[in-house]
DNA sequence: CGTGTCGCGTAC
DNA sequence: GACGTACGCGACACGG
């Protein structure tokens, strides 16, 4: 993850003061307090500051305004500024309380008549530099750029992004200096600079690129070569110098910089909670509320630069019962470079290292010692990239509250420590920093203090709730999910990230070209249909001529308009050809777009291998999800889906191995229901589709046709999905009436389901949850919602959840007991990928018939290792690439 | 010009 | 309204 800047320099960090009243007051809705303030500018500003002394420590600190009145520019030029509406009165109301806030704050506000709040920052970044001091200016405005400078950066907080002299480079073409020549030539609509009318930014950087100057500029106009360009310098050479001149930043205004009076210190807390108490923030006040890691103040950290210091804390951190780190990376996924380590320990003891010494590295080598981190497999991929390996037992925190309620959408550490620990962070938010722009500091991996205190900080906290969530999660009956799976399961998806699949770029590349020939082929099909051309991937536009110009008619709204999703096109179909033609472009542009052009974006440039990220705290029911890129969802239908597929393929003399459990769900559910006729399909290895047919439409096997058992498959898929008449008779295109009494015969004839069902959401309903075989639970409040559509929900939810989960029960006991036999008998066999109840495996040609047997038997084995009443059946496909090697 | 939401479509 | 779990694309609306 990308660093906070360093400093071993004080910093002091200049705020401009209006430019955040204005985004506060814009950016924000109109909040307003009981006695009818209104108090969004208010709030944004504040917790803006607060945002600044939280996460930045700043040493010095000030608010810089701009002062009511006239100033320089606009005697100079009586436009400058002069379309700017006047402040509106919600926003001018509030403007006493920020300077109120401010002053409660202790900070220093800094302004002066006839100069702007950009002079001013100029001139105290300037004098600050002078004695030292590293400058952050805090704007959003591209116009400071030009202040910047080895020893000055900017940052805005609201975007979280840094930018130095090579941002500003990137943005304006030239340095900071000469960003004034750029702006005098383009101007700024927002200050009403005029520049040269007819010169854009494009030009103007260009020009400046090559002349370096304005005045260069216009007296070698003959080296201009397009004579557009050269008549307008020639007409506006004046509005140039003048825009220069307005667009300069003063840096000789009448402050002082005194190191002494911008210096921060923590503000009494008693005015702080008056105030907002006063403007009613109630988020505000609990944020000043004491912190998780009072106990680990930055001082007490000790800061580790030396081998022998490492020593003496490893020495007494391996006696302790648990040491809790947290590791500052760069980059992200398996490119992850360790850049600083905090780790907190059983004792008290807090340490910060910038660099891996091999006292703490032995730490991660202990066998009993329990290493806790939140979100532990990016540190297990930064630490193995170190050359550390990382040996159980482990605590990851992220996992053990996805585990406590996998339906919350984060887990930050922020917001886990605030719901079992009732505390905050001290440092706020460590997981995501801004990047800092590079080649700005000589010491380029040295992290600053700030973000040592922030990394310290995230260690106590989760040393914290190490005991906390251990308690709960045997309260709840998940421990041994937690230590027997979920961990065991975390350097298991690290090492399928670390081994990547590789791609044929080549082939996709190919296949793109192939992809955009047919679909213009087949736009020229559907302009001429449509009477005119429009934006067929715009489902507005495609209804406007389908609905109206055609006047086909509609079958479905959405919550915005009329549906042109498949199933609608595909009955559409019968009464026109333009729909037909909409499906084939859609499917497609679909798999162009997704999969055929974004995938070899993917490729990692080191490896040249496309590495996923497993994510273990998303999906609700306990499955794993695959982002960046999601290769769980790569199409294995049609022929330019399989051809998608072909270009997963294994490196030279290797081959791909699949293994894929046979009908997971039904199994599952045949166990968890006991249905003694479900329980006997899969005894005796019977089709379980062709015996559903059998039982829905009561006809001896023979007279089962292909139609009958696709319907029987979807009544199976249905009672998993937990079924409705409706989605059925959708699915499989019969009336509402027809599959409800597929659905009445199926629970007729399959009783033992429809007790499970019912016995499912009873349970649900009574405990508030449902849980797995492996004691996964999933919260399911919806249905005690008083909305019976939410309910329904609810209970579709409550008759999936345990299928579902229990399956990834399996699949993860299955990829552990893979993963650690491989490693011993076959370790150049590598597990690359899980699709929920399929895993893929690169091989060396030679190992393949090892490792099909041991893949096919450990996968086996899972089934009764998790107590399943049901055989399991795993289907192995081989082949050079993944479409081949599919099952 | 970037951000968040929606419709849609892939997978299991 | 409508059958579970995900991820991610392009379009669009919106607020600088």
């Amino acid at each position: 993850m990308p660093t906070a800047p360093f400093s071993a320099k004080r910093t002091l960090y200049l705020i401009d003061g209006s430019a955040y009243i204005y985004r506060a007051y814009f950016g924000l809705p109109a909040l307003s307090n009981s006695k009818g303030l209104q108090t969004n500018a208010i709030y944004g500003f504040t917790t803006m500051l607060m945002k600044i002394l939280r996460d930045r420590r700043p040493d010095g600190l000030a608010v810089v305004f701009d002062e009511k009145g006239p100033t320089q520019r606009h005697e100079e030029f009586k436009a400058y500024k002069a379309h700017r509406p006047e402040m509106q009165q919600g926003m001018r109301d509030q403007i006493p309380y920020i300077h109120r806030a401010v002053e409660t704050f202790g900070i220093p506000a800094v302004r002066a008549a006839g100069y702007e709040a950009d002079d001013l920052i100029g001139t105290l970044a300037r004098q600050a530099e002078a004695v030292g001091f590293e400058v952050v200016i805090v704007t959003g405005d591209k116009d400071m750029f030009q202040l910047l400078t080895p020893a000055t950066r900017i940052y805005d907080p609201v975007k979280d992004k840094w930018f130095g002299e090579a941002e500003c480079r990137e943005r304006f073409g030239v340095e900071p200096a000469r960003v004034v020549e750029v702006m005098g030539l383009m101007g700024d609509t927002a200050d009403n600079i005029p520049g040269v009318k007819g010169i854009g930014e494009k030009t103007a950087m260009k020009l400046i690129a090559q002349f370096g100057t304005i005045e260069n500029l216009l007296v070698n106009l003959d080296e201009v070569t397009a004579a557009k360009t050269k008549a307008l310098l020639t007409e506006q050479a004046e509005n140039a110098r003048l825009s220069k001149r307005l667009a300069t930043i003063q840096t000789d205004c009448p402050v002082n910089f005194d190191p002494e009076r911008f210096k921060v210190v923590p503000p009494p807390p008693e005015p702080l909670v008056a105030f907002f108490r006063e403007m009613e923030f109630p988020t505000l006040l609990k944020a000043i509320q004491p912190s998780v890691a009072n106990d680990a103040s930055p001082t007490e950290v000790l800061v580790v630069r030396d081998e022998s210091t490492a020593r003496r804390f490893a020495d007494r951190s391996q006696h302790s019962d648990v040491i809790a780190f947290h590791c500052i990376t760069d980059g992200s996924g398996v490119s992850a470079n360790l850049q600083g380590l905090a780790m907190r320990d059983g004792n008290g003891q807090t340490l910060f290292a910038g660099r891996l010494f091999g006292p703490l590295a032995e730490l991660f080598g202990h066998r009993t010692l329990l290493k806790a981190a939140h979100d532990l497999k990016p540190a297990l991929l930064a630490l193995l990239r170190t050359g550390v390996e990382v040996q159980p037992p482990c605590f990851d925190t992220m996992i053990a509250a996805y585990l406590l309620n996998p339906n919350r959408r984060g887990h930050s550490l922020e917001a886990v420590a605030l719901d079992v620990l009732g505390a905050r962070l001290g440092g706020g938010q460590v997981e995501r920093q801004a990047e800092p722009p590079k080649d700005l500091f000589d010491q380029p991996n040295v992290i600053g203090e700030a973000d040592q205190a922030k990394a310290s900080e995230a260690a106590a906290a989760i040393r914290r709730l190490v005991p906390a969530l251990k308690e709960r999660l045997s309260e709840q009956g998940s421990w041994q999910l937690f230590t027997d799976v979920e961990m065991p399961l975390v350097p298991v998806l690290a090492e399928i990230e670390r081994n990547g699949f590789k791609l044929d770029v080549a082939a996709l590349a190919a296949l793109s070209k192939e992809l955009e020939r047919e679909l213009d082929r087949m736009m020229t099909t559907i302009t001429g249909l449509a009477g005119g051309e429009f934006n067929v991937n715009s489902p507005k536009q495609l209804a406007t001529v389908l609905f109206e110009k055609l006047g086909l008619k509609p079958l479905r709204k959405t919550k915005t308009g009329y549906s042109t999703d498949e199933d609608t096109l595909t009955q559409l179909a019968t009464q026109h050809e333009l729909p037909a033609q909409i499906l084939n472009y859609r499917s497609l542009s679909k798999l162009k777009s997704t999969y055929v052009d974004a995938l070899p974006e993917l490729v990692n440039p080191e490896t040249g291998r496309l590495h996923t990220s497993l994510n273990q705290t998303v999906a609700a029911t306990g499955r794993l999800s695959s982002t960046e890129p999601n290769l769980q969802n790569i199409p294995v239908k049609g022929e330019f889906g399989l051809r998608i597929r072909e270009a997963f393929i294994a490196s030279p003399g290797h081959t791909l191995l699949c293994a894929d459990y046979s009908q997971i769900e039904p199994r599952i559910l045949a166990h968890l229901s006991q249905d003694e006729r479900l329980l006997k399909v899969f005894e005796r290895g019977e089709d379980i589709h062709m015996a559903t047919a059998v039982e829905i439409f009561r006809l001896p096997p023979e007279e089962i046709s292909k139609e009958m058992r696709r319907a029987a498959k979807s009544v199976v898929f249905g009672i998993v999905y937990g079924i409705s008449p409706f989605g059925l008779a959708a699915n499989i295109g019969v009336t509402q009436q027809e599959a409800k009494k597929y659905i009445d015969t199926y629970f007729e004839r399959y009783a033992g389901v429809k007790a499970l069902m019912d016995r499912t959401i009873a349970e649900a309903k009574e405990k508030g949850y449902t849980t797995t075989i492996l004691g996964r639970r999933r919260p399911i409040p919806e249905l005690h919602s008083s909305d019976p559509a939410q309910r329904g929900f609810g209970e579709r939810m409550a008759v999936n959840s345990p299928i579902q989960g229990s399956a990834a029960d399996l699949i993860k006991l299955a990829m552990i007991a893979v993963s650690q036999k491989l490693k011993v008998e076959l370790p150049k066999t590598k597990m690359i990928l899980q699709v929920h109840d399929e895993l893929i495996f690169e091989t060396p040609e030679k190992e393949l018939e090892k490792a099909k047997q041991l893949v096919q038997s450990e996968m086996v084995a899972a089934g009764p290792r998790l107590g399943l009443s049901v055989p399991l059946k795993v289907d192995l496909g081989v082949g050079k690439n993944w479409r081949s090697a599919h099952p």
